[in-house]
This record gives structure tokens, C-alpha cells and sequence, in this order.
DNA sequence: GTCAAGATTAGT
DNA sequence: CTAATCTTGACG
């Protein structure tokens, strides 16, 4: 079964300790929210196909990237069962490819905050809306299982609400590394996950 | 055409 | 806690 033909759910879950690289640089993905489709009022994907949602009704494994509060993007892989819609935002990474890079596009910060949140991953990243719709498989963009050498994360899968949203708020769809210290927020309405 | 809201962040 | 900043989508 290819990995993001499934629940968005799941494939949330299975993303965190993943290896996520844009060229030459990248990280460890240590917190992750899951948005569906027409169940969930939460998502862009809600209300049907749009412009700007269209990519999350379409090939899982393709990359959808958004701008929001006039200043920021947001990078989410595409996943879902056929027939569905949905996408895994990613919202940090532990960071450990390229932090030069990282910390020059990014300017004054500390390593604690250069991929601490979607906004700022993306700005680390350099990952904008020119690669909307993207494969995520073979380009620069690459997401795979934890390279040899790598270090494992710290911090148990956990799940819980998710950040930042006026609906659909107590929907436990946000997955993350409890106590690691490159997730966005403190936990809150814990629970572990296998 | 108009308008309100937004999957955020940096700064008081 | 609040301002900033501009795109999107709904409505007429």
C-alpha cells in the first residue's frame, strides 16, 4: 500500500522522525498536523475543490503549498484513500542539513527556531508557492525514512489538538515528539500513540 | 466589486 | 496580547 494512499491521520503520525530535505537543506520532521476533506471544517479542502485547494484532492505524494497572513507559507504533503481529499502540514523540523544555509535565509535566530514552525520551516527551507503541486519524489524536494548515521529524534509520538485554528478545535489531529525541543508549542490534551 | 477571516510570527 | 500584511473565497 503506497504510503500516502492512506488516512491523512496515519500517514500524520508516520511522518514524525521522517527526513525532510529542500537541496541542501533539511531536517527531521518532529511535528506534523493532519487536514481532511469534506468532514472536517477545519481544512481548505472542506467546501470542495477550489482554486488553491485543488492540490489536495489530487495525487497523494504531491507537495501543497499555501501563503497566509500576507507573510508566510505553509508546506503540507498531499495524502489520502482514493476518493478522498487531505494533507499532512508540516509544522517543524529538528534541524540538521545545511544550517548555514538555513540560519542565512532565515537571519538572526536561535538553532531552536530556525524550523520551529510552519512559517519559519518554510523561510529555512526556501519553499514557496512556485512549488505548489510538486512531486514529492525525485526533485529537490525529498521526504524518506531517517538516513543511516542520523540520530533518532527525541520524544514519544504524541497526539493532540491542533494549533491556531478558531474550528474543528478539539479534533486531536496534531502529532508531535513530546519534549522535544524543536516542536512549535508546549503540549497540551495529551495522549501517546503507537 | 467588496469584505472578513486566516493551518503565523515578531514584538510589547 | 496585539499588529502586520495580502490572498482567498463567499456573496451580490
Amino acid at each position: 500500500m503506497p504510503f500516502y494512499l492512506r488516512e491523512t491521520a496515519q500517514v500524520a503520525r508516520d511522518l514524525l522522525g521522517a527526513w525532510l530535505t529542500h537541496g541542501q537543506a533539511g531536517g527531521v520532521v518532529v511535528e506534523t498536523e493532519a487536514y481532511l476533506g469534506s468532514e472536517d471544517p477545519a481544512s481548505h479542502a472542506f467546501r470542495g475543490p477550489t482554486p488553491r485547494s485543488r492540490v489536495m484532492f489530487g495525487e497523494p505524494g504531491r507537495v501543497y503549498v499555501y501563503f497566509i497572513y500576507g507573510n508566510h507559507h505553509c508546506f503540507n504533503v498531499v495524502a489520502h484513500p482514493p476518493g478522498r481529499a487531505g494533507a499532512v502540514l508540516i509544522r517543524a523540523l529538528e534541524p540538521r542539513l545545511g544550517l548555514d544555509l538555513m540560519k542565512a535565509r532565515r537571519g538572526p535566530c536561535s538553532l531552536r527556531d530556525l524550523t520551529r514552525g510552519p512559517g519559519r520551516l518554510c523561510q529555512a527551507l526556501g519553499i514557496d508557492r512556485a512549488l505548489n503541486g510538486v512531486c514529492l519524489a525525485g526533485g529537490d524536494l525529498r521526504c524518506s525514512p531517517l538516513p543511516w548515521g542520523q540520530p533518532a529524534p527525541t520524544g514519544r509520538p504524541c497526539r493532540g489538538p491542533r494549533v491556531g485554528l478558531t474550528r474543528a478545535r478539539h479534533e486531536p489531529l496534531r502529532f508531535f515528539l513530546e519534549g522535544n525541543p524543536h516542536v512549535s508549542r508546549g503540549p497540551r490534551a495529551v495522549s501517546e500513540v503507537p
